[in-house]
DNA sequence: ATGTGTTTTGACAAAACTGGTCAAAAGTAA
DNA sequence: TTACTTTTGACCAGTTTTGTCAAAACACAT
């Protein structure tokens, strides 16, 4: 299962580019862009589908692996996290219709 | 599936209670309660527990709707909510071990 | 309709949080 | 050491969240 910025590193590896390249490319600050590698910080969603573009990675894919980063990020010290997600599900059954 | 604010107007309209008591005893202002009630806001992790206590219900299940709110509410308009919700299981279970 | 009480709403300020910039520190390899 | 990349942390600005308050809306008697 992997997080947000491990497939952002790895694409960027894969392409053998340096911070300091996609930085300037995309316009985005390379400590910021280091930081989204580590998860250091959380980027917006806005950036998540430059960065999906700028790789030319599945939209949907990076979008799933960052937004479970987030919702995995606010379980984590809770123990209730199997029964939150169980409600959550339904909560958003429910209001879709 | 309740939320958390369903849960909290139950127990006070079962125990009789004004929102102006409720303010009052619990030292939270009574525009806030609420807000909580109509899920117009969110109370953060410490205020649910003090509604816990204050009502005398289940911990557990008041930080299970609180928590699930927050996570249905963040995924409200995406429709990878599902493929989210299982690779955040996923995800948390990873960092368990 | 008026009066008495409750609940909801919205404006406001203070505090907390985010997102970006920059430069220095740390790491890597020659 | 030098030359380079990556990581970290301090700082600022802008946004969001939180709490306070009073007025508006609501309910329901009389």
């Amino acid at each position: 299962m992997n997080s947000f910025g491990d497939i952002i590193r790895k694409a960027r590896e894969e392409k053998g580019l340096f911070l300091r390249q996609v930085a300037a490319e995309m316009e985005i600050d390379q400590a910021i862009i280091s930081k989204f590698e580590r998860g250091d910080r959380k980027p917006t969603k806005e950036q998540v589908l430059k960065f999906a573009k700028f790789y030319k990675l599945d939209k949907e894919e990076l979008l799933v692996a960052w937004l479970s980063d987030k919702v995995a990020y606010d379980l984590q010290d809770e123990n209730l996290a199997d029964k939150v997600l169980k409600a959550a599900e339904q909560k958003i059954k429910y209001k879709k219709k």
